[in-house]
DNA sequence: GACTTATTGTGAATGATTCTCAGCCTCATC
DNA sequence: GATGAGGCTGAGAATCATTCACAATAAGTC
């Protein structure tokens, strides 16, 4: 359990990290933003984005989702409970309002488990990203 | 697009690895794997364990899922669709039918967006691991 | 302004996964 | 049953994202 503490103090660099991230729609991750900053000219330490991406997600600023071995992030509003529907060429989210999630609730005590949390990600590509492209299309459903 | 080649062959490597994930009950790593079979007096070389549950994830005789960055696989006789009901804590896992996902095509066309594929993954500790433990329980639905 | 301490950034460390490639083994063929 | 071509193996190097360590720096406090 060696939960590092979060980082809370009011710096330019947190700020920084936090206005980048809500400038960017859809997700990106800690390298990407990273990058982004150096580019535009302010320049943050790498370990130091990863610090407050990480502190955002744990005050519930910002949600985070784990594909291809790498940590994507996006900011996040809405303190309510929903999902993505993700754009596997541009990153481009949409927030989705599932509806029934009791059937989960019930099918966990069913088994005999104790509930922690869920994960629901949808990937598809958005109406720009079908219009081109051409490329691979594995489904893994 | 640097998709490599599936092994096909018929080798002792291959189905050493295949039996040994189908003997596992809930998801296991390729290293969990590649060490329990070197404890066992049947060593298969690591690159060649990531070779064969990679090649049985595609021929969907195993299916996999990515958490805290690492991959796990599992296998998977069942052809059908399903999502998985998995303890944080040992590892088991439950195979869950979910019922309507029809609202997700529709919020994907609604949203112009051509879908490839989705993930559901439900956490929670399973019976025996609630009894014993005490541990920490972040809760990120 | 001086002080206490959290925050930063660089570079090293980690850990999982992929790649490289020479030698080995399968399997179709004879 | 022997042969040959090409697929398979495995040890170690190479990648890649992420975390760590720690000395230098800047926030918040009085
Ligand atoms: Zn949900
Ligand atoms: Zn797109
Ligand atoms: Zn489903
Ligand atoms: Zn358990």
């Amino acid at each position: 359990m060696p939960q590092q503490k979060s980082v809370t103090r009011g710096t330019l660099q947190r700020s920084t990290v936090q206005r980048a991230l809500q400038r960017s729609d859809g997700f990106v991750t800690a390298q990407q933003l990273h990058r982004r900053l150096h580019d535009e000219g302010t320049p943050v330490g790498l370990s130091t984005v990863y610090r407050h991406l990480s502190a955002l997600t744990d005050l519930g600023r910002a949600d985070t989702i784990l594909v291809h071995s790498a940590q994507y992030y996006r900011a996040c509003e809405t303190g309510r409970h929903h999902h993505h529907l993700v754009c596997e060429v541009c990153g481009k989210a949409v927030e989705l309002d599932p509806p029934d999630e009791a059937w989960l609730r019930a099918a966990a005590t069913e088994n005999g488990f104790t509930l922690v949390r869920h994960l629901l990600e949808v990937f598809g590509r958005c109406a720009d990203c079908t219009a081109d492209s051409g490329g691979d299309a594995r489904d893994t459903t």
